[in-house]
DNA sequence: CGTGGGACCTGAACGC
DNA sequence: TGCGTTCAGGTCCCAC
């Protein structure tokens, strides 16, 4: 489910009831979440961690221990919350780490794609990442473009091209740059890989300060359980039919590499 | 290198 | 009401 803006926002809720706080071990209900690691490794390996920061790394949660690291990618469906031993779990709660202040950190998935990695090297997990999107330079970006000759949709989704789009905001950016998502890197004039990055830029940002994208019910919350507030500013994404927020020509849906497409065939070329 | 398909999982929404 | 199909915010692995 989350995407970059709902990453960051879920890091930097969980920063007030983490950071600082000392790890006391595990309980793990489906050990795949945890793989390859077995829940007693894991257990062990946790027990005694401090938290010294939580960041983010693409779609990674990371929080960085006074030895190691805890990554977290929540695929699909995963959530995090940190809550009262005493209270009662809830459906779907596979793994639950143990904190000294009688606090639990739980990860919730109902999908059970979302995984956790206890690692002693960043790198382990993050070495395959392209840049942040938000962090790179429209120089830079020209440069990795140069290297490319795939479709823009496909090359957003690529982790190892830029990390932390998903398929909202990739449609979104498309949409904002007036770029189809067929086109392909090799095409783009100098005008509109400057427009591509600044729409990229622009749309995730505005998205973190929205908190993110809550599509249903049941979908994306953040650390707190509240849900975000970015679906009601989404110009393409989901709304295949419906009337182009610039034009009103119907929003177009496609197939590209087995994930939805949503595009104005008006606006974007 | 790029793309398409299947696998991994479960639930919601929709058609008949 | 019940059943089958399709779709979902992601990634990995394989074949071509």
């Amino acid at each position: 489910m989350p995407e970059l803006p709902e990453v960051e926002t879920i890091a930097r809720g969980l920063q007030v009831p983490l950071v600082g706080r000392t790890f006391t071990g595990a309980t793990v209900a489906w050990p795949r979440t945890i793989a390859p690691q077995s829940p007693d490794e894991f257990s062990r390996g946790i027990a005694g961690r401090r938290v010294r920061s939580i960041g983010r790394r693409g779609k990674y949660i990371v929080i960085t221990l006074d030895q190691g690291y805890l990554l977290v990618h929540l695929m699909m469906t995963g959530r995090l919350k940190v809550a009262p031993s005493d209270q009662p779990l809830e459906r779907y709660t596979h793994t639950v780490l143990g904190l000294d202040n009688g606090c639990q950190l739980r990860f919730r998935d109902v999908r059970k794609f979302g995984r956790l990695y206890l690692v002693e090297e960043l790198s382990t997990i993050t070495s395959k990442l392209g840049p942040e999107p938000l962090a790179i330079q429209l120089e830079e970006f020209e440069e990795l473009l140069a290297r490319r000759s795939g479709r823009l949709k496909s090359l957003l989704l690529n982790q190892g091209f830029l990390a932390g789009m998903g398929n909202i905001y990739a449609d979104e950016s498309l949409f904002q740059a007036g770029l189809h998502p067929q086109r392909t890197a090799d095409t783009l004039t100098a005008v509109e890989r400057e427009r591509w990055y600044g729409a990229i830029q622009a749309v995730l940002t505005r998205a973190i300060r929205m908190r993110g994208t809550t599509l249903r019910d049941g979908g994306y919350v953040d650390a707190q359980g509240e849900a975000g507030d970015f679906q009601s500013q989404l110009a393409v994404y989901g709304r295949t039919g419906e009337p182009c927020r610039r034009c009103a020509t119907p929003v177009q849906r496609l197939v590209l590499g087995g994930r939805s497409s949503h595009f104005c065939p008006q606006c974007q070329t």
